[in-house]
DNA sequence: TATTGTTATACTCTATAACTATA
DNA sequence: TATAGTTATAGAGTATAACAATA
């Protein structure tokens, strides 16, 4: 017999999928996900549109490459991205001086008066899709999947 | 200002996706996920197929539309997972005796002598994607995790 | 008339290859 | 010849409506 973590008594009464990290992390993900969604539906904007303009808030001038990198789509996908956030005002491209196939990525004066409220909105959603922990917890879990990423810190 | 937890000291040079704990869930469930995905692969079945597996195994005679609500799928897509694995042998659906609707699911002997060996496969994936955590960190992780769904225990 | 499972269909997401314009 | 971005296209995954058989 074998279950995802060895430190976790193994009763056989226990059904396997309780035991699985992987299991819990994508029902929790699902719900915390669709909540954002919701949550952001009103600005007829997505997750990752949403993280797009976050990053590019804290990191003006990033190519296009680099931002798809961040993201974890693919360029083409990254194109429609920013063609949309182009189209709502929040973003824009400025061809590069040095490299004139390059565009370096910006965030409009409206995109930068958003971004603010856009926040305090997916915070709240982080908060009350996992209502049922305490802040100590929720702050462990943090921890604890960041470094299951490999973040640092 | 505002981040996702009060109780994470909110620091200005903190960027505000490492204070997101959707974000940091998305991230690791994309990982694991994508090493299930490989684990499960060269039998040729994707997560949601074994899930299903490991839960007729565990309750057998579900019908097809309670197997859907357990993993949140739609029933059009159930039948087609369904039609997979009944190609591959590893599943058959029984006419109900008292309602011939509906179809009473069961596990073949090979389905039955799989899913051991399945979910062996499925929890040194488990292990290995989070391996930058140690067993009491896992087990704490997934103690969070199944509290953030709402599961009991 | 309602329910189980199925089919048909469309919509989104994602991945790849090919194209353009610069370098 | 290589690179940044774009276009075109096709493959998954997912959702909805309509249908057949049974209750």
């Amino acid at each position: 017999m074998s279950s995802p973590n060895d430190a976790v008594p193994r009763d056989n009464a226990t059904p396997w999928l309780d035991t699985a990290v992987g299991y819990a992390l994508r029902r929790a993900q699902m719900k915390m996900f669709q909540h954002l969604v919701d949550s952001l539906a009103s600005y007829d904007l997505r997750p990752a549109q949403f993280t797009a303009l976050v990053i590019l808030e804290q990191e003006p001038g990033l190519m296009q490459a680099d931002l798809a990198r961040r993201l974890a789509i693919e360029p083409p996908q990254l194109v429609l991205l920013l063609n949309k956030l182009e189209r709502q005002g929040l973003a824009e491209r400025v061809r590069g001086t040095q490299d004139r196939r390059a565009y370096a990525l910006h965030l409009t004066d409206q995109g930068r008066a958003l971004v603010g409220e856009l926040k305090e909105r997916a915070a709240a959603s982080d908060r009350a899709a996992s209502a049922s922990l305490d802040d100590a917890e929720r702050a462990e879990l943090l921890r604890l999947l960041r470094k299951l990423n490999g973040d640092l810190g």
